[in-house]
DNA sequence: CGTCTATTTGAGATGCGTCAACCGTTGTGG
DNA sequence: CCACAACGGTTGACGCATCTCAAATAGACG
């Protein structure tokens, strides 16, 4: 786990050792969502609000989802964005505690909670499946908490952009060349920076060599190898 | 959830509604703790490392812990302390990711996660109970990252006092003055300052009558009011 | 083509980090 | 019982990374 892995919910595979059985794959849960009622949202729209009443779990089917939180004064720190595959709304209990609003026009999956209860009673693994998606967001959100609290403006966009590389790289993607749907203000509230720090440090490692912006929400990495040397790696390296 | 809440789990009840049922009290897994091999530590021993094999669940009975990330240049991020009544090591896969180390002699209850397996299977509210704490450490963690990506040096030591004014508050202990089992290195990692700033801050606090400090381990809250005001609430106040 | 928004760039201010010295407490050994 | 070392904490002076404020530029869209 090395990236600030800017997502809700990443994907990876994680057995709980003490359940054991594989739950990879669900067929209750797949089947339920390819009938789940599709929601279509606009750029900007929310998809629930902090305080909202916690009715459905969402999973991305395309487009992308920021969670934030805000403060009173207007300051925002954006907690990760969902991807495609991704769920949104884990995690939440009588209320959401996050805001989840799309930086692009998506369709979301929604399934009604009463539909996730009825499908974990049919199948046990169901728990565990969502106990490990849980898992997972909160070691990405461990991992911003690391960048935010202890790396630099620059360390922080560079392991920003190489937690997309890396996801892109599982999903068979290209690795070195993406797009970027969120806009400097979300990167911004993510890294914990402010929109003219992103946008500097982004034109510093583009003076750098490290990397191409051929429009502003386009990159290429140019030296992946320099630009992990530059990430301010973690310890363990296992 | 105001707070920064420095806990590893923090024991609010929180219902998950799509499954129903009271999951607060488990004989299975009360009676097991109670059983379980009881391990004592010193102050900087560790409870587990990063890369460390997951073979328990622990469960602080006293002293604290904390839990903490690094990179490889040293720089620290502490990511919650755990209390007595915490549990330390969810959420883990094979391995851990954090480390969990003693800030003072602690007595932990050492559950191997095979006996947890075990408690699941004859009451399936062990998992439920599981994924809770899970989602409130996740919670925990956001509000921290809120606080370390968004709040000001002053703003993040007073969300850290209030936090465990909340704490001690819900365990029906003193809300106005308590000890710090933490060091001001532990303080500093776990709000992304360093030592110096986190004791400038103390001494301002002081400074301005908002709170005394009989010894640097122990804080008073004398104008909690006012203290409450400078935290940069967060904006919902639902 | 014109407007609106997002982004970039610049100049200056500042909050926090760095480096360094000092202080108080604790524990240890003479 | 005192001397001293080790450690954690405090305070000061200074520098710098990042923020703030402001203006110019580029893109997107009607």
């Amino acid at each position: 786990m090395l990236s600030p892995a800017p997502t809700a919910v990443s994907r990876q595979p994680a057995t709980l050792k003490f359940i054991g059985g594989d739950t990879d794959e669900l067929p209750g849960l797949d089947q339920r969502l390819a009938k789940a009622l599709l929601r279509r949202i606009e750029a900007k729209e929310f998809v629930f609000a902090e305080g909202d009443p916690a009715t459905h779990l969402y999973q991305v089917e395309t487009g992308a989802v920021a969670l934030y939180k805000v403060l009173c004064d207007g300051r925002r720190q954006v907690l990760g964005f969902a991807y495609p595959g991704d769920f949104i709304g884990l995690g939440a209990q009588d209320e959401h505690v996050v805001n989840a609003q799309a930086i692009k026009p998506t369709r979301l999956r929604c399934l009604p909670l009463s539909a996730l209860s009825q499908i974990a009673r049919q199948d046990p693994r169901l728990g565990f499946r969502l106990y490990e998606a849980l898992a997972s967001e909160l070691a990405a959100t461990r991992e911003l908490l690391l960048t935010t609290g202890q790396r630099s403006a620059c360390e922080r966009l560079v392991a920003f952009l190489l937690a997309l590389s890396r996801r892109n790289a599982r999903k068979g993607q290209d690795p070195l060349a993406f797009d970027l749907p969120m806009t400097r203000t979300d990167i911004a509230d993510f890294l914990g920076l402010t929109i003219e720090t992103v946008s500097r440090t982004f034109t510093k490692l583009r003076t750098l060599g490290l990397i191409e912006l051929p429009h502003a929400s386009r990159v290429r990495l140019l030296d992946i190898e320099r630009l992990k040397s530059m990430e301010g790696n973690e310890a363990d390296a296992a």
